[in-house]
Parts: structure tokens; C-alpha cells; sequence
RNA sequence: GGCCCCGUGGUCAAGCGGUCAAGACACCGCCCUUUCACGGCGGUAACCCGGGUUCGAUUCCCGGCGGGGUCACCA
């Protein structure tokens, strides 16, 4: 009993002057505590937070995340804040922050709370972490204090032996147990070389305050969205302070989300293996840890293989990508929300015209297998999604996405911005929308035939077709043209033509008997579509008629055939 | 390799002991139609395998197998 009581004592003083010496002037933890109370917020609020590393890229993931983040906020009254995880100096990127911001928000994206482009907004700061080392020196020394972090003079070689070593030995590699060698090292080894200025970084003591509570060798948590998860323990020393002073994800993570009050932790599943030392460090700091929520990963199939997808290999998935090809926010807003709870297509078709603000989202119905991103869906999202939106919303998106992406198609698009926005507006409304709008470089090429600009023959005329039928086609669509027909007297008189020339007027007649015409009225109409726009599929031609205007038509039946 | 997660059609997925195993996208036909688009109708296509538990397993348990993630002084 004596004995055990002075070695504790020895231990105290030993703590102490550890702490002291290398935490001279650290805050006591208690004061920040104060200085950051829990928030006042209903019941069942959740804290939330998107956590990005200013690497000056991010991808659907990021936005997926985003997305999943803020509306467990905002549908519970509670906040989402962002926070600069840049504590990794080598990967920074000059003006990362501002570019990920402006990116988040073309997609709707925004934060009530966090670091903003030059600042940061709340009460809850810093939200860099680059600049909270003052409050990660307050947690480290207390947890040196009580024996449950210490300093590392290992250098990189010695580590290397250690780890060659345990492979021989193929036993878990890293630092614990025996291979911990400065665990407890003789205070006056630890001056020495601390006072000669040998790189040393903070591990924590996996081995203290771990197994007083609990000595099981596994944890089990409740994931949000998994349920039920059993690991075996953390028996790691991890780095908690890194040599340059910042210290890791998984001691920023435990600091910074305490202190800020998180609730609800949503990351991807790239995160669970190192849940154990997260949920370690918590139980060393005596902090009940927020509830874990880790989602599927957006996948990628690469030669047949299905994989996370990577900010290096898929360029493609970057947000800046689906911003450049003018994809709608509110499109990729709904297809996330799809592939985020299962339930939310049906909602979505049951509920037209409600606001996708008012689904609520689910962890439950959120799903733990890796998701492939299929682009085909987002097309067919897009297309529902345009369908919906006002021809005068579209033709500013459109501008916007010029201004942006194709700073050369600006001036067509504001001169004639009535052009635009009656072609955007071509066969809307109604019972059956046209649905042919995808993203706006689609659009544009859509579209682009309506601008003398951009006018040019892409398609050939059909093959029994011939240049001089087309001509004289041509010639007689020309003669009686009369841009104020309405569209039956119009068509009335292409049937005309039709027959005129040895073309069923009606496509079924056509059908019937075949070796009795040289086509139907759907070849004149061909004729007519390509000179016109230049292609043969396009919206009605006599709606694309009166947004011509009557010079404009008249110009380019001419110029098809030189008459 | 250790640990962890996941495993229903090509993709996203309903299902939660008894179903002819939904739906959406994609694909293929047909219809509508002056082309396209929209729309309508129809079609191809799935419970990873093996043991249990049970009257009965896609569903529960165990074991394989497969895929993924992670094993840093990166996040």
C-alpha cells in the first residue's frame, strides 16, 4: 500500500515537471471549457461541421458530405459550421479556402458559422486550426499531466527499424507496448535531449486511463448509420503533436469537436478504422465523444474495379468539373439527395412542386455499401429537374454559366437574351414538358443554332434525298412561306408541298404504299429542320420559326441552297 | 497480411421469416408523332456460396468467398 501511494506521488512530480517543461505556459484545460459552454439549442438539435483540408481540390465527395452535414442541422434547428482542418502544412494550397467556398456555394452550400474567405464568424473560433495551437498545447499538457501523453525523441530511422522489425516479426506495426520506448523515460534523458533541440513529437499513452474504466479488449460504438460496431481496443501510442508543433487529425478532431460543441460526426467510411483511437482519445480527455455517423464512399469503376474515388485519378469528379459543364446545383442537390436515403425518389414523386427543403433526412435510411456514380442518372435527374425551372431562371443560369465557363458566348447571350429565353422556353409547360435540358454545355450546343453566331450545318441531308430535291423543296417552302401562318395553316401547306412533289402528305399513306411516293411530308420537314437549324433533330420547326424571326429564316433557306 | 465495413438485376435500390422479390436509371421492342424530346405499353436482367435455426429463409446465426476501406509526424 506505502509503496504503491509514493509511487504515484513520484509520478505526480514526475507528470508536473514533464508538463512544465515543455508546456510552460499552457492554459489549464478548465478555462477554455468556460470559454466555449455548451450550446443553447432546442432539444435534438444537431452540431454539425464539414471539416475540408485546404488542398485546393475538392469532389462530389466533398460535396455528398456537405450535403448530408447541413441538412442534419438545419432540419433540426441546429448549426453547421465549417472548420479549415489545415494543419498538414506540406499539402496547403494558396487561396484553397476561397475556391472551396465559392464551390460549395454554386451549389447552395453555405455556413451560418466558421471560417469564411478572410475570417470567420462564431462564437465557437478559432476554426482554423492552424491557428488553435494555444488550445491544443491546454489539452496536451493535461494529458501529459496525467500521465497519458508523453514526448517521443524517436527519429524516422529508428521508427523504420522498428517497423521492419515487427514485420519480421508480423506483429502489429507502430508504436505501443515494448516499442514505446520513451514511455516513462528518466526525466533527465527527456531534458537532455529536449534541451539539445532533437525533434520530438507527443504520443499518447494508450496504456494509461484506457483500461481503468473498461478492460475489455474491444469497443463497441452505435454508428448512426451502421448500428451496432465492435473494434478491437486502441493499443497505439498515435502521435497527438506532430514535430512542427500542429497536431494530427485525431487530436484536432477530439479538441476542436468538444469544444465546439459537434453532436452529430458525419464522415465517410474511410474514417472507421481509426474510430478506436479517436474514442481513445476522448476517454483520456474525460469527454463523451459525438455521435459517429460514417457514410458509404463514392465510388469510382476503374478497369472493371470498383474504388473510392481519389482527388489525383479522377479529375472528372471535382466539383470545378460539374460547375464547368453548367451542371444545376438543384440537380446535383437531387441526385445526392437520391443516393443519400433511399427514400427520398419516392418523396420526390409524390410530392412535386414541394421544396426538396422539406424532406428530412435520415441516417437510418442512409446506406453503408459503396456508391458507384452514375452519370446517367444525373442526366435524367438534370432533365426532370430544368423541366421545372422557369425559361427566365434557365437563361440567367445560362449567362451566369457563360460569364464563367464561355466568356465569348456572353455578348450573344445578352444582345439577344429574348432569343435565349424563348429557346430555353420551346416546348414547356403542359402536360407532357419537353425534357431535353441536361447541363449547360449541352444546352448551349442544344441551342446553339439559334444564334447566326453559332449557326452551322452539323447534319446531312437523309439519304434519298437528294441536293437538287432539296433545292426545289426549298424553293417552293420559300415561295409560300408566310411567317404570320399560324402553325395548322403552316403545316397545311407543307402537306402541300409534300404532294405537290411526290411525297405522301401523310406518313401512314407512306406506309401503305410505298413504291408510290418518294418519301412523306416528314422528308420535307427534314429539309426544311436542316436548312433552318442546321440539323435534323430539333425542337418544332415552327415554333423554332417564330423566335427566328422572318428575315432570319428567310436568310438561311436561301443561303442552304443559293437560290 | 492484421483489423474493420459491405454483399438483392449493368447502376441506385425497396424488402426487414411466407412476396409471382417493388421502383428509378440504363438497355431492347412497340405505340404516339413532320424529326427529336416528352408520354404510354411491354421486355431482358438480381437475392455471392456452403452449412445450420425453422414447417418455411433474400431476411436470423456460423463459416467461406468476393468487393471496399484502413494500417503516417495526410487528412
Amino acid at each position: 500500500m506505502f509503496l504503491c501511494y509514493s509511487f504515484q506521488m513520484m509520478d505526480t512530480e514526475y507528470f508536473e515537471s514533464l508538463a512544465n517543461l515543455l508546456f510552460p505556459d499552457a492554459e489549464p484545460g478548465a478555462s477554455l471549457e468556460a470559454l466555449y459552454p455548451p450550446r443553447d439549442l432546442p432539444p435534438g438539435a444537431c452540431v454539425t461541421r464539414l471539416g475540408p483540408s485546404p488542398t485546393g481540390f475538392i469532389h462530389l465527395g466533398n460535396l455528398f458530405m456537405a450535403t448530408v452535414n447541413r441538412r442534419l442541422a438545419t432540419q433540426s434547428g441546429g448549426v453547421f459550421f465549417l472548420r479549415i482542418e489545415d494543419t498538414d502544412r506540406k499539402r496547403e494550397v494558396e487561396g484553397a479556402v476561397k475556391s472551396l467556398l465559392s464551390s460549395l456555394a454554386y451549389f447552395g452550400i453555405d455556413f451560418a458559422e466558421g471560417a469564411t474567405a478572410d475570417g470567420e464568424i462564431g462564437a465557437y473560433g478559432p476554426y482554423r486550426q492552424s491557428e488553435r495551437q494555444k488550445i491544443y498545447y491546454a489539452f496536451v499538457r493535461e494529458l501529459i499531466l496525467t500521465g497519458k501523453a508523453y514526448p517521443c525523441f524517436l527519429s524516422e530511422t529508428q521508427i523504420e527499424a522498428i517497423r521492419a522489425e515487427q514485420e519480421a516479426d508480423k506483429v502489429l506495426p507502430g508504436i505501443y507496448g515494448k516499442y514505446a520506448e520513451w514511455r516513462g523515460a528518466d526525466l533527465s534523458v527527456i531534458r537532455r535531449y529536449y534541451e539539445a533541440g532533437m525533434p520530438y513529437v507527443i504520443r499518447l499513452n494508450a496504456n494509461v486511463g484506457m483500461t481503468e474504466r473498461n478492460s475489455a479488449a474491444t469497443v463497441t460504438v452505435q454508428d448512426g448509420i451502421r448500428g451496432e460496431i465492435t473494434f478491437p481496443r486502441n493499443i497505439l501510442d498515435v502521435v497527438i503533436l506532430k514535430q512542427d508543433g500542429l497536431p494530427t487529425y485525431h487530436f484536432a478532431h477530439t479538441v476542436d469537436d468538444h469544444l465546439m460543441r459537434t453532436t452529430h460526426v458525419i464522415r465517410g467510411e474511410e474514417w472507421l478504422s481509426s474510430l478506436p483511437i479517436h474514442l481513445a482519445l476522448f476517454e483520456a480527455l474525460g469527454w463523451m465523444p459525438p455521435v459517429y455517423c460514417h457514410t458509404a464512399l463514392l465510388m469510382k469503376i476503374d478497369e472493371g474495379v470498383k474504388r473510392k474515388l481519389s482527388k489525383r485519378k479522377d479529375p472528372e469528379l471535382a466539383l470545378s468539373y460539374y460547375i464547368a459543364e453548367g451542371y444545376h446545383p438543384k440537380a446535383v442537390e437531387q441526385y445526392l439527395l437520391t443516393i443519400l436515403n433511399s427514400n427520398f425518389e419516392e418523396w420526390r414523386l409524390s410530392n412535386p412542386g414541394v421544396d426538396n427543403t422539406e424532406f428530412i433526412l435520415t441516417t437510418e435510411k442512409m446506406g453503408a455499401s459503396g456508391i458507384l456514380v452514375d452519370l446517367n442518372k444525373l442526366r435524367d435527374i438534370s432533365r426532370d429537374t430544368l423541366a421545372g425551372i422557369p425559361a427566365k431562371e434557365l437563361a440567367d443560369f445560362m449567362t451566369d454559366w457563360a460569364v464563367r465557363e464561355n466568356p465569348d458566348a456572353l455578348p450573344t447571350f445578352t444582345l439577344e437574351r429574348n432569343v435565349l429565353e424563348s429557346a430555353l422556353d420551346i416546348g414547356r409547360g403542359g402536360e407532357k414538358p419537353r425534357k431535353d435540358l441536361e447541363y449547360a454545355t449541352q444546352i448551349f450546343s442544344h441551342i446553339s443554332y439559334f444564334f447566326d453566331a453559332y449557326f452551322q450545318i452539323v447534319d446531312s441531308l437523309p439519304e434519298h434525298v437528294s441536293a437538287e430535291e432539296a433545292q426545289v423543296l426549298l424553293e417552293g417552302y420559300h415561295g409560300t412561306y408566310c411567317h404570320e401562318d399560324d402553325r395548322e395553316t403552316w403545316f397545311g401547306k407543307i402537306r402541300v408541298l409534300a404532294e405537290e412533289n411526290g411525297y405522301a402528305a401523310r406518313p401512314k399513306d407512306y406506309k401503305k404504299n410505298p413504291e408510290r411516293y418518294k418519301g412523306h411530308v416528314g422528308d420535307v420537314s427534314a429539309v426544311i429542320r436542316l436548312a433552318l437549324t442546321g440539323r435534323l433533330e430539333a425542337p418544332d420547326i415552327w415554333e423554332i420559326q417564330q423566335i427566328l424571326g422572318e428575315s432570319r429564316v428567310v436568310d438561311r433557306l436561301r443561303s442552304f441552297t443559293n437560290f
